[in-house]
DNA sequence: CGCCTTTACACAATCGTTTGGGTAAGCAGC
DNA sequence: GCTGCTTACCCAAACGATTGTGTAAAGGCG
């Protein structure tokens, strides 16, 4: 591990090789090779002076040489959204951990959710000729993954889902169950949702869920309490400009798909006078390291993040060695806080500005 | 760019050339070469042909053999504390963007601000035989940077600096003084510090940048005004707790090193009773997207984070070419919110809890 | 028409590994 | 002493590109 000294060139197998006055490939073998192969190529005597001598100097086998032959890489593609968002960064962060503990090194490049960008990104990975790719920005309806499938390019779905391909993501219709049970218990009838980006499946998941329970529950949710936003603060604010602006009685609680739209959101309802947490209820998604530090702690669904990322790479790896994989979704939780634990107040003590 | 069909392995530059009936030496000039070289190596109306097949084909030189006979991978390697730091993420866009722009690639790694890890990943990144090394995780007496400069290795900092290595920055003693100057002309005389790290030069710089700006100012800054903390939310809730909790005096106004730890502290603050921007001014660092978006908008120094990302992978590239490069601090401002655009209350006024 | 210079290529070595085949030496068994 | 089996190696051909050097053919010039 040590390979100091200012050795200009790393050094070779042939390096080896010839201080030791024996051919490349033996070393080779007792180098790589796993104790099968390793018997046969050279005596315990050799073997062990191979890799003490290896040892010494510090050897590490050059990667692109021994791509060029065996055909891998070790490299895997990662496309996400956008890496500045904490959500996506910290499933990056599984996939990396369990990367490193497979010998795997990963790139990782932005699309900006943008599907032309996607594909060229994929495609530079490919062109790197990575061993396979984690796609964590696929669009419902993505004509990329059909391609990527015809080429027999091993990749896996990460975060969003997509009927038909393997993925590890939340399981965000639950989430969304989650937090319409939540506010029904509290007390809650008339809400609305700030629903994120159409194209993703956590949007229209964690949307559905919470739309079908609360049908279930006996509750009314218009498709005009329904509000497809960005995933950002700004998405969240102008969300919460709409809902406010609307006509009749406003909503007691706001469930927004993504905690950082509840921020924003939050910042709209107090600019219009309204308290978080009394006047209104607020329930976020992801449970970001933020959500429960925040001023007023907002309520969120805790979405396994980084479980996420290790679950997507393991399942990369096998696809990779030609298993059959299947998808997981794994359980979300909700945290109740201050945002969303009073319940609701009834029309008189309300404090509506506008 | 079109990669399409169910073609099993990728072409090569074998395949073009035996398609045209030529050598792939032909091909390997006509496709590589800047004109210079690629007159003399092909008519020009074989280059056309070649051109025209390796574009039909879909033709992308193998990396790893390019490489092989090359010696560059045409790959960096980034290491940061980690990436769900929005900071830091933010600057790896900036990387990536510029890296997409050269024909670069990028591996990013998280070291948790462990000296160890840092090492350890910038070992794997070497032994992937990457190009050159951005480290944007540099501890203040860093026995690494030596290292690997005596092993010669081409590498830049990014976000933190270090006396004696080339670094992209942002100006982090501007950026307390602006904070200072804000303060004092609002009419504070009592603040505090929630310092940040102290291995990290921007947490130094920041302070020390506000210190002296202060008391050349006239102002008082005892030290025990000045509380050194992790930078995430958790860190700034724990030196704001410090904080109240501290005898004499509260102060009118604090200034975070960081956006995540001044929301933790405006957190605090809040609990302990105290309203933000007009009982207590908090100012931040780094204007992050959520800075201005919060139900009370923080002020903050913005600090060119996309740009300081992008200048990194420039300066390095510089670096790797053989050039000499001066480090860059590039200069930030200050946004002035809710959070601490009011004078401060004086005494009588104020609703201190405890 | 012979000589010299281009033009337009081809040849082969090389980068550092891996891996399918040797093969020489040593030894056991008949 | 010959056969046959291990043991412990070596040899050489890949993988896909780059690049220094060679060399026929074509064309220009006197």
């Amino acid at each position: 591990m040590d390979l100091s000294g200012s050795s200009r060139a790393p050094i070779t197998l042939k390096d080896l090789a010839s201080e030791l006055g024996i051919h490349p490939s033996t070393v080779s073998r007792v180098l790589h090779s796993t104790s099968d192969v390793a018997k046969g190529a050279a005596s315990s005597a050799t073997a062990q002076k191979v890799r003490d001598l290896a040892r010494e100097r510090g050897y590490s086998p050059d990667p692109q040489a021994k791509s060029l032959r065996t055909r891998r890489t070790r490299a895997l593609g990662v496309i996400v959204p956008r890496l500045s968002d904490i959500v996506l960064a910290t499933m990056y962060e599984g996939i990396e951990e369990a990367a490193a503990e497979n010998n795997y090194s990963t790139f990782v490049m932005n699309s900006h959710d943008s599907t032309d960008e996607q594909r060229r990104k994929a495609e530079i990975m490919l062109a790197r000729r990575v061993d396979g790719l984690i796609l964590g920005d696929v669009h419902a309806g993505s004509d990329l993954l059909p391609d990527l499938r015809a080429r027999h390019i091993p990749f896996v779905l990460m975060n969003r889902r997509h009927p038909g391909f393997p993925s590890a993501t939340c399981d965000d219709v639950v989430g969304g169950e989650l937090v319409a049970d939540h506010l029904w218990q509290a007390g809650h009838r008339r809400v609305a949702l700030i629903a994120g980006e159409p194209y993703a499946s956590t949007a229209l998941d964690r949307t559905a869920g919470f739309r079908q329970r609360w049908r279930d529950l006996g509750g009314e949710l218009p498709d005009s309490s329904v509000i497809w936003s960005r995933f950002d603060t700004e998405g969240g604010r102008d969300a919460a400009e709409t809902i406010v602006g609307q006509p009749g009685p406003a909503p007691t609680a706001v469930f927004a798909v993504n905690d950082f739209a509840a921020i924003g959101a939050m910042g709209t309802f107090r600019a219009h006078g309204l308290t978080v947490g009394l006047d209104i209820a607020v329930v976020g998604f992801n449970d970001t390291s933020l959500a429960a530090q925040l001023p007023i702690p907002l309520s969120s669904v805790r979405s396994p993040m980084f479980q996420i990322g290790r679950q997507a790479m393991l399942m990369l790896r096998r696809v990779i060695n030609g298993e059959r994989v299947e998808s997981v979704r794994m359980t979300p939780e909700l945290f109740v806080r201050e945002s969303s634990a009073a319940a609701p107040l009834d029309e008189s003590q309300r404090s509506l500005a506008s």
